[in-house]
DNA sequence: CGTAAAATTGAGCTGTCTCAATCAATGTGG
DNA sequence: CCACATTGATTGAGACAGCTCAATTTTACG
């Protein structure tokens, strides 16, 4: 049995999906890829757990019960090294899952830190998995999620490896803001951005203080603008450039 | 129905596993998975392809119709960025997939190039999914694998934006011989070694300059020894310090 | 309104790169 | 099986991108 949530039907939300029996409808809903019915209510806030900014959300090496979703807020995926430095290997935002690859293993090796306040909701892997047994297409989505994230690694890889200060930065701006755009979130020419140059120095592999200096360079070359956690591109075509 | 390949039917290698009527044994074999039986023959080379020493395999986007295995010698994965440069993303060992990702995937969104000569040999995907379907030992086999896979992209990642040049070349140095040992690849206290320093430094993110002189550092420390494309670890201890 | 977190600025330093030349190894064709 | 051609390794001198340290200012938030 095939199933495509949101195109088979689209009328009905997921009241009528084939995960409704598996109680996994507000999964569909909390990764973006089922809208509710116009005259459902959202998704109450049951099950969901709140956590502040700043704070570490889940530990490297823990184990997790489920698989835990960013349902409101951004966080960060990272890397705590024995020496004290820190690596941001992936900015997690609303509506998606932490790391796919809990999908198919419990451990986490990595830390999830907070960015903003905001709340997670966990999902039972098996019921995950259940759920990916019986629908190919959910199955598929989960597996393009993984190859997606799997993509940006790679692209961070060659970023950090072979790209200068100001290719990473312009980068990562692009990324954040194609991700935005993926999502319809672009409001007028400028995006939510809440991360802070800590945030955009541990992501990039380079200091707070480095990355001031190259962010003040875009703002006085008039590529780009931060104002009350929102970033704005001016000239997205000059940012490409830096960022090829 | 499950079936644990080289588990449930060590003896018979694989002529009883349920791959069998899918034509994949070979798979099995060639990913090092299963051990022929020991009164059959090796795995004819039929469908095998060579490849030259230092000649791109795959081109990065090319569209392929199976996921090709490499049977003999050693290959990179890596990106070659528009300015020039090439990042590799990972080292690939006989008996294994290319990548993962191409189990989900058909565009190779990377370059293959091999290090030394070898061979591959390419399975249908539909065939390879099926197998998933049908064993989800198999399935778990290859999910394993791709975690695996990001596990060490993960790695890179932390290596490359939080961590010094020796600290890199010894972790690369390490993992290489962490994954030989795994394969019982060690030969006294030396491995195979095929990688020139241009890998090292195209998987480190250095320059083959740069590579030259930390290795010659490791050498007069006393704690590496290279010789006709083998390493001899002789300080591990020491490395691994290096590499913390 | 006060305190903690974040951003900025400047001066000086260093790890790694570039360039360039030389030497060693490896492979190839005759 | 040798000689040449290619690829890889080494070495040194100089340059610079990005770092450290440290002080100051600005912003965010309970």
């Amino acid at each position: 049995m095939t199933v495509t949530p949101g195109q088979s039907a689209p009328k009905t939300g997921c009241s009528n999906c084939v995960m409704r029996g598996l109680g996994l409808c507000t999964v569909l809903i909390d990764l973006g890829w089922e809208r509710p019915y116009a005259g459902e209510q959202q998704p109450v806030a049951q099950n969901k757990t709140a956590f502040a900014a700043r704070r570490t959300i889940f530990h490297q090496n823990q184990t997790l019960a489920g698989v835990p979703v960013i349902c409101e807020g951004w966080a960060t995926s990272l890397m705590k090294l024995s020496n004290g430095r820190r690596q941001i290997l992936s900015i997690v935002m609303p509506g998606e899952l932490v790391t796919c690859r809990l999908l198919f293993e419990r451990q986490l090796h990595l830390s999830i830190d907070a960015v903003t306040r905001g709340s997670y909701r966990t999902f039972d892997l098996a019921q995950l998995r259940a759920a990916m047994t019986v629908s190919p297409d959910i199955f598929d989505k989960f597996l393009l999620s993984y190859n997606d994230e799997r993509n940006r690694a790679d692209q961070l890889i060659a970023d950090l490896g072979r790209r200068t200060a100001t290719g990473r930065i312009a980068r990562l701006l692009l990324e954040i803001w194609g991700r935005q755009e993926k999502a319809g979130k672009i409001d007028g020419n400028s995006i939510e951005f809440p991360l802070r140059q800590t945030h955009i120095a541990d992501a990039t592999g380079l200091t707070t203080v480095y990355v001031s200096k190259v962010i003040n360079g875009f703002r006085s070359g008039s590529l780009v603008e931060f104002s009350d956690r929102s970033l704005k591109i001016l000239d997205i075509e000059k940012l490409r450039q830096l960022a090829a």
